[in-house]
DNA sequence: TTTTCAATGTGATGGCCATCACTCTTCCTT
DNA sequence: AAGGAAGAGTGATGGCCATCACATTGAAAA
C-alpha cells in the first residue's frame, strides 16, 4: 500500500496524515524513493526496547505506526519520561546527526511499526535531498521547545499539584477546543504521569484526587475531561 | 576584519574558531556573501536584551563575541537558566523555523557583538543555501541534547548536592583534560547557579561551602577547581 | 469462578530545603 | 575615604512531599 509518507504504512496512515505538521511526510517521490530502498520495516509488540540510553547511534528510527515511549534514567532507577513520540515521527535524530549516544531509551508502548535507517545511509541521504534537512530541522525544533516547556514546568514550578495541573493542560492542548470541557484519553498511569514531571506516584494519586474533588477535572474509565480550565491554568500558573 | 564566518568579529575570533564545531562558522564564500547583505550588526552593552520569552520571532541574532544568558520564567518570577551561549552560536532559531514565540529571553552578560537577520530573510537563505540547514540542524541537535542533560540534573536528582556536583562537572567538560584538577572560571554568582539548578541561593551557598569542607573543589577568586573528580561524579549519580 | 498482578487509594513519618532574616565581605562609585 | 550595592555566609523554622507500609480495586489470565 503506497502512501505520501514515502514508506508503506499499515493501520495508522490517517493518524499520521492529521498530526504531519513537521514530521516526516508528504515527502516528494524522487525522496521517498530513496528512502524506500534504504529502510528496513519491522512490527515490534509492546515494550520492545528500540534503542537504549548512552547507546551509540546506529540509526534512525522512523515510527510509521503505534506508540514510543522515551525517556531516560538515572543510576539510581529512577526515570523521567521525555515524550510520547506518534506515528511519524524520526526517532533517535540528535544522537545521529551529532554522533554522540542516543540521549533517551525508545520503548513501544502498543505494537508499533517501525522503519529503521542505518546511520551512514541516513546521513548520505541528507546530503543529497534538502527536503531531508528540513524535516529534520523541523522536527529538532519541535523536540527543543518540548524540552523547554517541560524545564519549565519541572524546573519553575514550586508545587506537585502546579506540575500536574500544567501536564493535563499540556496534553489537553493541541486538541479542539482550548476550553472547559476538553476530554483527552490518558495514556499514562499514575506512576508514569509522576515520571513526567518528577514527582511520585502517590503525590500524583493525591493529587488528582484533590482536583476531581474540587471539581477541576472529572474520570470516566480512562478518559479524563477538564471541568474547569480556568482554576487548572491558576494552579498551574500560566 | 574579515573572518571565516561570513561576517565581521572583533575581538573574540579565536574563541569562535576554537568553539566551531557544530557553529555558524566554516561557511562557503558564496553563503557568507549572502548573509553579508541581510545581516545588521551591532554591539550591545552588558545587560542588554535580544528578545524576550513569548515574543514573536522577528529573526536570528548570531552572537559574534560576548556572552548570552539564556533563561525562561515563570509568572511568579522565578528564572531558570537554560544555557550561556558562546560566540558562533544562533540564537532563536527553534523559533524562527517553527514560527512559534522564542522559547527563551536572551540577555547579554557582557558587552556583545551580535549580527541580526530577519525572520523572513533568513528563512530565504535557508533555502538557498544547504549549508545553513546544515549548521541549523547542528545546532539544534546540541540544543536538544543539552535541553536533555539539564532535564536529567533538575527531574531525576534528588538532592541539591546532586545537582551542584552535576552542573560542576558539566562546567568542566569540554575542557582538557577531563579529570582530577581541571580549573574552570566561575561566570556565575550563587543565585545564578541556583537558578540553573532549579534551587536557592543559601542552598548553594551551603552546598559550594559543603564541598569546599571535603576537599572536593577549592577557589581562587573566581577561579575553581575541582579537587576530587571521583567524589564529585560520586554524588552526582554518574 | 478463582487467581494473580498491576494499578490505585490512603495513613504516618521524617528529612530536605525553601524561606525569612540577618550579618559580613568586596568592590565600585562618589 | 566614605557610602552604597551586590554578592556571599549563616542560623532558625516550617511545610511539602518522598518514602514506607498496607489496603483495595480492577482487570486480565488460569
Amino acid at each position: 500500500m503506497p502512501t505520501p509518507y514515502g514508506f508503506e504504512v499499515e493501520g495508522h496512515c490517517e493518524t499520521c496524515k492529521k498530526k504531519s505538521q513537521g514530521f516526516f511526510c508528504d515527502l516528494p517521490l524522487p525522496v521517498s524513493r530513496d528512502l524506500d530502498i534504504l529502510r528496513h520495516s519491522a512490527t515490534y509488540p509492546a515494550g520492545a526496547v528500540l534503542f537504549l540510553e548512552k547507546q551509540d547511534p546506529h540509526g534512525v528510527f522512523i515510527l510509521c505506526g503505534g506508540k514510543v515511549k522515551l525517556s531516560i534514567s538515572s543510576s539510581e532507577g529512577k526515570t523521567l519520561i521525555l515524550r510520547l513520540a506518534e506515528p511519524g515521527e524520526i526517532l533517535g535524530l540528535a544522537a545521529v546527526f551529532t554522533g554522540r549516544p542516543y540521549e533517551a531509551t525508545a520503548e513501544t508502548m502498543h505494537p508499533s511499526q517501525v522503519a529503521f535507517i542505518r546511520r551512514s545511509d541516513f546521513l548520505r541521504l541528507m546530503e543529497k535531498h534538502k527536503e531531508i534537512y528540513q524535516a529534520a530541522t523541523r522536527q529538532l525544533s519541535r523536540l527543543y521547545r518540548g524540552a523547554c516547556e517541560q524545564l519549565r514546568t519541572i524546573g519553575l514550578s514550586g508545587s506537585a499539584p502546579e506540575k500536574v495541573a500544567r501536564l493535563l493542560l499540556e496534553m489537553s492542548s493541541g486538541r479542539a477546543p482550548a476550553c472547559t470541557g476538553v476530554s483527552i484519553t490518558m495514556p499514562l498511569t499514575h506512576e508514569e504521569i509522576a515520571s513526567c514531571i518528577g514527582s511520585t506516584r502517590e503525590t500524583v494519586t493525591r493529587t488528582l484526587s484533590d482536583f476531581k474533588a474540587k471539581r477541576l477535572v472529572a474520570f470516566r474509565g480512562s478518559t479524563l475531561t477538564i471541568e474547569n480550565r480556568e482554576a487548572l491554568e491558576d494552579i498551574g500558573g500560566m
